[in-house]
DNA sequence: TGTCAATATTGATACATGTCGAAGTCATTG
DNA sequence: CAATGACTTCGACATGTATCAATATTGACA
């Protein structure tokens, strides 16, 4: 039982889906520190790039031992990253014998993008 | 002098506005230290409040005194965050007399919305 | 069952950041 | 020129975070 947001909260990624562009209406306090953990998660170089690694492999999905190979980092840190990535909803996570696939949810970043550019889906 | 950026390089915002989309293509390393930095300025409950509350303010910009209001915070914190969005390139800031107005840069979030969300501008 | 390979977790360390009170700057106004 | 008011800058403190080495976990396979 890893979870413990009460059952009636929004997660980070439902309250993106829910929200007029940043620049439409002012934000709630409510929901600036809902989705400030979003933003905090892609705010990182390595996790940036680990995103669009994902997003850019064959099959929407890629492997941890893939990703580590891009980076000049030690294997517990990319995995700590993933898992920032994960919990805050950004990337979906799946085992298939020893290997872990991670994917991204692209629908929570389109979400955010037009929260912050404010352009229509 | 305060700015230490060599000539040639992009500013944050220059970058984000020439990158195509996180999900398109695998992010140069470069590109990501350049471009988390904006996410960064942006990832922080108060300085996304302050952001929605200039943008949709009467001739979308504010004084900091409108600002300081709307938050529990005092006026040096509020100042600080509205430093490190302006540094950043996303807010404008203008004084006039006594008064210094604050206005979003829109074009920038627009551009970063299309880098994260991945649609068309 | 024992070993190996792929990930995750833990503990420690160094550095970044949000916040405040106090002091500084700079126009305006008496 | 002195005083006031609007912001900003400074110094300090507490908290958060990126990273690593070491260790644990988990699944495959001999």
């Amino acid at each position: 039982m890893s979870k413990s947001l009460p059952v009636l909260e929004l997660t980070p990624v439902q309250t993106v889906a829910c929200c007029s562009p940043l620049t439409t209406d002012p934000l709630s306090a409510d929901a600036a520190d809902r989705i400030a953990p979003l933003l905090k998660a892609l705010a990182d170089p390595v996790r940036l790039r680990l995103m669009s690694l994902v997003a850019s492999h064959a099959d929407g999905e890629a492997c941890v031992c893939d990703l580590n190979d891009a980076f000049d980092l030690s294997q517990p840190t990319i995995s700590h990253h993933l898992k920032v990535l994960h919990e805050v909803g950004l990337l979906d996570r799946t085992k298939r014998g020893v290997w872990v696939y991670y994917a991204v949810k692209r629908e929570a970043l389109v979400d955010l993008g037009t929260l912050i550019g404010g352009v229509g889906k």
